[in-house]
DNA sequence: AACTATTTATAAGA
DNA sequence: TTCTTATAAATAGTT
């Protein structure tokens, strides 16, 4: 009696546990990989100057959305002026293997959204640059040091200038973190940092997705 | 004369040719995050079962998406029954739920806002450029002394004073992105650390994460 | 959250 | 674009 409620409830409570495991796990993915994607968008919008929108839902259909420089916009784009679904261009859809067909359709619509991302590209290529500059005169620094070990990299003529911009680094980062501290507290941030974001509505009543 | 010609058509050439360099390969980056991007979502969507939608705008306007199951469903989804764009905006009693204080309607940010954003995203960029590059140079100053025959140069006194503050600021650079990835984490209930990301807040009865 | 061993993505060059 | 490869980044598993 006792051995075999004993045993039944640890059968029981251990598949519970696993369950439980199981579904911390996924979200535990779930929250990482979100988190990647995000990421990688932003990067791909910065990077190749593309506009961007992402939305995902969870199976407890909680929203997300990320989008550069404004999800909205880039779905009012996609999806046509009337912000119907009906789409009357082309799109060249990745869906599902996300296998890309040929489509070839290079739609020109009013492109009023002339966005002002412009500035933006600007100073992060600049940083690119920067951080371009930098690797190539640390890598030149190795290999001239791997090449001689007797003439340490201190030595070398642009070693004053590697050091130099690294305090400027640190000057400027700093400066960096209060302007950005700054501007966090200023802002009410359910807007997030976004330049154009927005919160979503959940809709009223909750249509079958799957 | 001719000389100058020649010079002269010479530079304009090679400009020419440099840019259109730069334009190849920012297509061919651009083609190989798409691709990951792509990938990464269908990735997600089936090891963590979530719905989702992703669209990217071209500079030259070709439109992509992916989806899965279906784009369009999902943006349906987030668009609310009506398909409109203008869902809504007033989301003020789950903005409420989400952050907890005053608000003011997200769609109705103003201009001087955005601009804040926008700058609050360069900086955000600009620092995790700034920290790769640091990571980078120390990465290869270890590198350098694995390398280094002899005296490894943070044994010489005067050197050493250049390690501790590249490591000291390694490390604030370090704490800076925590922070930063905190301060934004602070602003949103349910967080993606992603400048662009928000968190959209699910219906009223579905409570639980996934 | 943090860490690390692995896997994966991707930049550069062809 | 596609292929290759060296390097960098993401992340699964674990603590």
């Amino acid at each position: 009696m006792a051995s075999g409620g004993t045993t039944s409830s640890r059968k029981r409570r251990s598949t519970e546990i696993k369950e439980v495991k199981q579904k911390n796990k996924r979200h535990a993915t779930f929250c990482k990989r979100k988190q990647g994607l995000f990421n990688k968008l932003t990067e791909l919008s910065l990077l190749c100057d593309v506009k961007t929108a992402l939305i995902i839902i969870s199976p407890s259909d909680m929203l997300y959305s990320c989008g550069y420089p404004d999800a909205d916009a880039v779905l009012r784009r996609y999806l046509g002026v009337g912000g119907s679904l009906q789409r009357n261009h082309c799109v060249k859809t990745h869906a599902r293997a996300c296998v890309g067909g040929d489509l070839e359709c290079a739609c020109k619509t009013n492109e009023k959204e002339r966005i002002e991302c412009e500035s933006l590209r600007v100073e992060y290529e600049a940083t690119q640059n920067l951080l371009k500059a930098e690797t190539k005169r640390l890598q030149a620094m190795t290999k001239a040091q791997t090449d001689s070990c007797f003439d340490p990299w201190w030595n070398l003529p642009t070693e004053g200038m590697s050091l130099e911009s690294l305090q400027t680094f640190k000057a400027s980062l700093e400066s960096l973190k209060l302007n950005l501290v700054a501007a966090v507290q200023e802002k009410q941030l359910f807007t997030s940092v976004s330049p154009t974001s927005h919160v979503l509505v959940p809709p009223p009543q909750l249509p079958n997705m799957s």
